[in-house]
RNA sequence: CGGGAUGUGGCGCAGCUUGGUCAGCGCGCUUGCCUUGGGAGCAAGAGGCCGGGAGUUCAAAUCUCCCCAUCCCGACCA
């Protein structure tokens, strides 16, 4: 490609609308265009490297076994109001109607439409295993788009869906899957971690995520730092090993103690002077079934997530001044277990195991010292509820756990029968019996991975693309054009290495040099070809855009001195 | 959906408090000259219903009201 004939449109400032690298210099570079919020136009260079990291997606698929198939987009509302789908997926469902006034959807994921694909035409235990997978744009009416594409309206996903006869058959599917994805990422060239993660409101029992390791992140990745140990998981899901405080002494009696105004743990340990280990927290939530409290030690924070799988409830939100003072008929900062009337009690394990703590006395300005479970109240349910971060202990090891943000750019679930069951999805095994169908769902974000790649490969000059998901291998930059030894040598060069297999861009803009070389680093070149005063003696530079390493290459070595740096990645 | 902010040539912004002389700056773009190893210089140009609507006023980018769009901060997900 020709860039005097190609769409680059390189901005020298960055737009004020981009806050992250990724979006910043995807903009500046002349990859993507904003259309409407959440919603994106990928220029030239763009759609190449969407089509790389596709080609990786679906070349890792297609070894695992999978087939690729195309679905609609336009979803009729029939399915999803057979799946139940169509009100409870909320205001982020694309809807529309047709002329006829028929109700239509933008599909946000597949699940409906492939079980009924599915459904209609598998019969037997012989069609089993089958992996389907599809990579196209999928619709969600975000709440708040943000950070480009990292959470676009429109965006590209791969999504693969497995059908097994039974357990042991979805976990093969689900290792071919973990292990594709593994393969998928590095090939991308990303530094990343899978991680045990919830599975949500998707269900089922096992799910992984695939983060890409990256301060903008939006999740947190724990993991332990033990080299053996290698435990990492979402924080949404994260355990540690429970520490029981003051477990040494023996249980006294229940005191109340007068705490002026002190409603934070902060204020009541420093006013009682004692560690927030000490303390237990009692959070109450609003959920369709009742109030729920939640307990947790004073220096720990409530999972909301895992207080709303141990409790099943549908939603969960914390409650409002006005609902605390009804239930506990005290003020916010006073609440506490004893004589506490709500449906639900969730203690946190560390809780459960505690002596002689403190907690809210359920009247202003009052707390107890020294309440015992079990003695004082009674626990409903007793589970980890509480937020496992940095600096907890590793359950499996011991070791103190560490934290980084990360990019989720895949996700891969155990659905088991959860939807076969719903939808009726079954097969006749060799008795002639009927079975359900055992699922897992795999998706991967493709324009996110574009962009997860950005945000962890670039320096202040722009993007480095790693080798494998460039957009072009290489820039072919003549350095003076009106040298004529020099545009010609830079024809051939170019020439040749698209004869050697190698996708090239020339730079023929009459630029002057320094307006060449900053918008080759600005769009991410793997390598740069440089030719200039040397050209006259067959001499061109190769430089490698992450390190600057620079080495003068005769032309007729030259395919072979740019694939061993495209081979350092 | 709550909270905050912003909308002025392609991009980045000033002007708005104190209505009039206010349509302006830098970058980019076009043409010419010049220059050619890190976003050069000179000169001449093109380009804007000041987000939209309604009002107030002799007069509105500027004041008022309504709408729209966009971005940032909090609860969800690939």
């Amino acid at each position: 490609m020709r860039l005097s004939q190609y769409l680059v449109p390189t901005l020298r400032e960055v737009p004020a609308e981009a806050e992250i690298i990724s979006h910043q210099l995807l903009l500046r570079a002349g990859f993507i265009r904003k259309a409407a919020s959440g919603v994106y136009t990928y220029l030239p260079l763009a759609q190449r490297v969407l089509a790389r990291i596709k080609a990786i997606v679906q070349e890792e698929m297609d070894r695992a076994g999978g087939q690729e198939i195309l679905l609609p987009i336009i979803q009729p509302a029939e399915l999803w109001l057979e799946s139940g789908r169509w009100n409870v997926y909320g205001p982020e469902l694309f809807r529309l109607k047709d002329r006829h006034g028929r109700d239509f959807c933008l599909g946000p994921t597949h699940e409906e439409i492939i079980t009924d694909l599915v459904k209609g035409d598998l019969r037997s235990y012989k069609q089993l295993p089958l992996l389907l997978y599809q990579i196209q744009n999928k619709y969600r009416d975000e709440r708040r788009p943000r950070f480009g594409l990292m959470r676009g309206r429109e965006f590209i996903m791969k999504d693969l869906y497995s059908f097994d006869r039974d357990e042991a058959g979805l976990d093969v599917s689900y290792r071919k899957m973990y292990d594709a994805y593994t393969r998928i990422f590095e090939r991308c060239g990303l530094e990343f971690r899978p991680v045990e993660a919830d599975s949500g409101p998707i269900g089922g029992s096992v799910s992984h995520e695939f983060m890409v390791l990256a301060d903008s992140g939006e999740g947190t990745v724990v993991y332990c730092p033990d080299a053996g140990c290698r435990y990492a998981a979402n924080i949404e899901k994260a355990v540690g090993k429970p520490i029981f405080s003051g477990t040494d002494e023996e249980p006294s009696p229940r005191e109340e103690v007068i705490t002026p105004g002190m409603k934070t743990v902060e204020q009541v340990t420093a006013f009682l002077g004692v560690g927030a280990d000490r303390l237990v927290k009692t959070l109450l939530y609003e959920t369709p079934d009742g109030v729920v409290a939640a307990l947790v030690r004073g220096d720990r924070e409530v999972n909301e997530i895992k207080l709303q799988n141990v409790t099943g409830v549908e939603r969960l939100e914390l409650a409002d001044a006005e609902i605390i003072r009804r239930v506990t008929q005290a003020p916010v900062g006073f609440t506490g277990p004893v004589g506490l009337d709500v449906e639900t009690m969730v203690v946190d394990e560390e809780v459960a195991n505690m002596v002689n703590c403190i907690t809210g006395a359920n009247r202003a300005d009052a707390h107890y010292r020294n309440v015992n479970p079990g003695r004082d109240f009674r626990p409903d349910i007793v589970a980890d509820i509480r937020v496992v971060d940095e600096g907890q202990v590793c359950a499996r090891c011991g070791a103190s756990l560490k934290s980084r943000r990360g990019i989720e750019v895949g996700q891969v679930f155990k659905l088991g029968t959860k939807y076969s069951k719903s939808l009726n999805l079954t097969y006749l095994d060799e008795q002639g019996g009927e079975q359900l169908v055992v699922m897992g769902c795999y998706g991967i974000g493709v324009s996110r991975t574009m962009a997860a790649a950005v945000e962890q490969n670039y320096d202040t000059d722009g993007i480095i693309w790693p080798a494998s998901i460039a957009p072009f291998k290489v820039v072919v930059v003549p350095v003076n054009t009106k040298d004529q030894v020099q545009t010609e040598l830079a024809e051939k060069v170019y020439r040749d290495l698209w004869a050697a297999g190698i996708d090239t861009m020339l730079d023929d803009r009459t630029e002057r040099p320094g307006v060449k070389f900053k918008d080759a680093d600005l769009v991410g070149y793997p390598v740069r070809v440089t030719v200039g005063k040397k050209a006259a003696d067959g001499e061109v530079e190769v430089l490698r855009r992450r390190t600057r390493e620079m080495h003068v290459v005769p032309v007729a070595n030259l395919a072979e001195a740019v694939r061993e740096v495209l081979a350092e990645g």
